[in-house]
RNA sequence: GGAGGGGUUCCCGAGCGGUCAAAGGGGGCAGACUGUAAAUCUGUUGGCUCAGCCUUCGAAGGUUCGAAUCCUUCCCCCUCCA
């Protein structure tokens, strides 16, 4: 069915809260479409409650790549992302489906959509060198370390910005090359589909802001911090890994660790929601191409199949001509 | 009924005669973002015709050149003694 010139991919992004799941679950109801989720926090498996992903009926009915890949001790990337990504597209599109992209992790759509530059990947090693340093000397000091090796990325890093500064004397100290130099390379970017780009942003923030404060109270109910308490008991696992600093999971963190009352788990998981939220819907706004549709409006999936039901017709007309 | 403590900008909370539109934190808002990204970081946060002016520190008076800060009365809240 695909014309090699024109395979179509869909990509569905929203903030958290926003309804993303219902749509796709919809739209995989109705067109030939396979979903992939794009979603740094559902990979994990057992993290069910509290990343809100589909429940087990949902998923079985509409199935949902990239979803519980690895366990909460590991980590993940937005290049493995990519990678994985691009050989599910393949295979999906190969089976005559389209693929359906669909989450709130904008940055692994950008790198899926726009390619990553040839950079190492993380090195645990030394990344627990850079921490001891640390532990000496403080970011400041990294910093100008860093100022001496690679002064332009120094120059557009915050001093404190200890994530950044740290990946970028990785980089120097795997490679012996600044980050900037790297960067300059030009990078070869690998997207072989014609992408219809759809944001899911809600019309009224108050709203989802009051959306946000439902699904959290639901997730407590539902049984976030004992879901926790089973994953720690079962696995070793660090408040400081990525899987654990996931919103709602730091929160329950702090309150089984005895930190905060679960009145201040429930405030803090709630504020820490609306502002993953609020950061989405920065990336869409700075993102060009995204077709809006607020995701408040009541008919939002039909909407949605409708459009894309047009873009999916504009691409086969372009590919005849 | 008696003895104390307190009411501060959206919230908590510092200030205790001028340098106070008022520290700090939270929240909000805006932004950044290349292998941790649900992460990490930055800016901003009374109003306006904005290098100035106006309105804020429970309420109303008063002292003073000048008060969120001192005095008086009143209204609330908390603790203790009855």
């Amino acid at each position: 069915m695909a014309n090699p010139m024109y395979t179509p991919a869909i990509l569905l992004m929203g903030p958290t809260a926003s309804g993303k799941t219902a749509v796709a679950v919809q739209l995989a109801a109705t067109l030939p479409c396979e979903i992939i989720s794009v979603d740094s926090a559902m990979i994990y498996k057992g993290m069910d409650i509290g990343t809100a992903k589909p429940d087990a009926d949902t998923l079985k009915r509409a199935p949902h790549h990239l979803i519980d890949i690895i366990e909460p001790h590991e980590s993940y990337s937005a290049a493995r992302f990519r990678d994985d990504a691009l050989t599910l597209m393949r295979e999906i599109t190969e089976r005559g489906n389209i693929p359906l992209l669909v989450g709130g992790t904008m940055l692994y759509f950008k790198a899926l959509v726009e390619g990553l530059n040839d950079l190492p990947e993380a090195d645990v090693a030394i990344r627990l060198i850079i921490e001891t340093m640390v532990e000496e000397e403080g970011w400041p000091a990294l910093h100008e370390k860093l100022r001496k090796v690679d002064p332009e990325t120094a120059a557009r890093l915050e001093p404190n910005d200890a994530q950044r500064i740290q990946r970028a004397l990785e980089i120097y100290y795997i490679t012996g090359k600044s980050m900037t130099d790297l960067l300059k390379k030009p990078k070869y970017v690998y997207f072989p589909y014609t992408p219809i780009r759809i944001a899911l942003v809600p019309g009224d923030r108050a709203v989802l802001h009051e959306r946000i404060a439902q699904r959290f109270n639901a997730m407590l109910k539902a049984g976030l911090v004992e879901e926790l308490r089973a994953l720690r008991d079962e696995s070793s696992l660090e408040p400081d890994l990525p899987s654990m600093r996931c919103v709602g999971y730091r929160q329950a963190w702090d309150h089984l660790s005895g930190k905060i009352s679960l009145d201040e788990l429930r405030e803090q998981g709630i504020a820490a929601t609306r502002q993953l939220a609020k950061r989405q819907l920065t990336w869409l706004r700075a993102m060009e191409d995204n077709t809006e549709f607020d995701c408040l409006a009541e008919d939002i999936g039909d909407m949605v199949l409708e459009y894309i039901r047009q873009e999916l017709e504009a691409q086969i007309v372009a590919g005849e001509e």
